[in-house]
DNA sequence: ATTAGCACTCGCAAGCTTAGAGTGCTAACA
DNA sequence: TGTTAGCACTCTAAGCTTGCGAGTGCTAAT
């Protein structure tokens, strides 16, 4: 607290060595750490005493506070910060980790959803926290086909699919009674002049009346208009795949309700857990945000760990967990990271 | 408790008030409800300890319990059951209450699957408890037509479409190279075969070889075979709707995370939760459990008024509330019967 | 059949006590 | 100058006691 420079420099080793060993003391316990713990745990050929002049130093640069006067410390959201930027080992998964993330993408055949679901179920697993795991916005998909199915003269189902394997159905009801050598007409221009382009593009033209009767002939503009309209306006019907929120429970600070209840009334609110689980940085690799970096109302005692992932390159999904901010980052973040590695594979085969 | 008679002829009028008044009392205040506290909020001309004695009647025939001795009486299961079965009146929705439903299906247009889900969103905003709705097993539902998408020379997208309104898709992978006419030439005989048969049944067919080759030509036996199993034996694929979980943490009987969380573990199993939710009796019109009557582990403490749905006749879903056995049973069952009423309505439109 | 009266039970909250864990400071020490 | 032993001090958590109030069950009177 106070003027004191916040650079890792001023960090020396020991510094280091007693701020990594209260944040893996804390993490295990959930409870204040005191000197003598440490001395003990750790081995140091040092005497309590020492070790709280250092605790002293590292709580006046902000990384520790006391609950207390007379309590051990625990780590701040700024000791964990830089715990993370800067002190964190990457950890690598042991091979039956591996072998448990592929085999539950192998073990049955899934389509897209299926194996965004599987992908929520996987990380709460094997990470004993929150696993979270959405399909982007469609908008930002790539429209590799459509078709249109005629249902009857008012409605016709559209499918879409996209570049990264994501096929979606819509029923879209038209004004105009469209006969079923119309409708085969309109997907064949349909195709010709959208595939390649984003969806939200599409939904832009779809919105410019000017534009659609530029790109379609002018008999056809009325019925494509509709059609789109209703097809591409679609952010919804996004799932956000949630597991592992009862893991929650055996957790020592979230044993009051009031700690917890607010995580679940965040949980419960399904878009706001797709913003909190979007990229912010332009292109970062994993996603570290920890307690009110979230900036979310429950996600207070929270932090979560993000990696979006790719199919062919192309950004297709966001997955994440979400632990307590005492969590073992090291570990989460590698199982972030390998799973957002592997599971382009598997969306490449349900394709 | 014992020998006493359970019919509720045994029930005098004054046992059937002070029951009403203790059921009416707890599910208000969640506190036991004391002699005194009848004889002055029902205004009875008697005194209290009369009604300690009708108290102490109806604690032997087991419809209230004591936590202790020197506590008030609680209703017992038996208690609530009683009630429910005989002395319920039913409640009327309000006309706001009708208008509120109403203008959440109309608020958007909704595709199957989001009648579904906003389903759950409405039962749990209006009863302040947990909404769920699911689509019924996919092979209950009749076939109405399927369109195959020929994706390359590896792949289909089967496009079902039921009676009921439900479009699903599923990508398939076939073994054998088939060229689009031969897609088109199976995607006829596929529909000519199997339309108006149940998913159930064409499930069936497709596993038994003797009967695929006896329906379809011994040359497309084949690729049909893959087609029709890899399709139909997805009873995966079913969302249960859950909405409103949170609403439990203001309940009293709740505010400790061991009644709580069991619970909570038990909603994270979706498929006990469509277990839960699927009807009973052979054709209830609204179902109750109460409590341990659900035979779920971490649903001793709920009770669930469920009812089916159907679209111009035909099953296709369940929906319900899960509330504290301390729930409002008369208005929860108005709810839900006239949500199952008016949702057939939207569905159609839907399709 | 109803009720007033009364003894009895029990839970609950408040207050008090004690043990023990942990700190900060100071003075001594290598 | 960095380290440490020693000690006074602080604060929590758990246990215990106490008193109050709510509520009952029983009995005897109406």
């Amino acid at each position: 607290m106070g003027a004191a420079p916040l650079t890792t420099a001023t960090l020396n080793q020991r510094n280091r060595d007693v701020l990594e060993a209260i944040i893996n003391c804390y993490n295990r316990t959930a409870k204040p750490v005191s000197s003598r713990t440490i001395v003990r745990q750790y081995g140091m050929r040092l005497s309590p005493a020492t070790i709280r002049n250092t605790m002293a130093q590292l709580a006046e640069f902000g990384y520790l506070s006391q609950p207390h006067t007379s309590a051990g410390r625990i780590p701040t959201e700024l000791g964990y910060r830089v715990y993370v930027d800067n002190m964190m080992t990457a950890q690598r998964l042991t091979d039956k980790e591996r072998r448990f993330i592929r085999q539950r993408y192998d073990s049955s055949e899934l389509d897209f959803e299926e194996t965004i679901e599987q992908t929520s179920k996987i990380l709460s697993h094997i990470s004993h926290y929150i696993g979270v795991a959405l399909s982007l916005q469609l908008h930002q998909g790539i429209l590799r086909r459509l078709e249109l199915i005629p249902l009857d003269t008012q409605k016709v189902i559209v499918v879409l699919i996209t570049n990264s394997g994501l096929v979606k159905n819509q029923v879209v009801s038209i004004q105009a009674s469209l006969s079923n050598a119309d409708i085969y007409r309109i997907s064949r221009i349909l195709n010709e002049k959208l595939a390649g382009l984003s969806l939200g593009e599409i939904q832009q033209i779809s919105q410019n009346r000017k534009k659609l009767k530029a790109i379609f002939d002018r008999d056809l503009s009325d019925p494509v208009a509709i059609l789109t309209r209703n097809t591409f306006s679609m952010d919804r019907g996004i799932h956000v795949y949630l597991d592992g929120t009862s893991n929650f429970f055996g957790q020592p600070e979230f044993l009051e309700v009031e700690q917890i209840e607010p995580l679940f009334r965040f949980l419960e609110q399904k878009d706001r857990v797709a913003d909190l689980l979007s990229p912010k940085e332009e292109n970062p690799e994993i996603q570290v945000l920890i307690g009110s970096e979230n900036r979310c109302e429950g996600m207070e005692m929270c932090s979560v760990v993000q990696s979006t992932f790719r199919v062919r390159g192309d950004l297709v999904g966001t997955m994440g967990v979400i632990g307590p901010k005492r969590m073992e980052y090291s570990r989460v973040v590698s199982i972030v990271r390998f799973t957002s590695k592997v599971i382009g594979k598997y969306l490449r085969k349900a394709l």
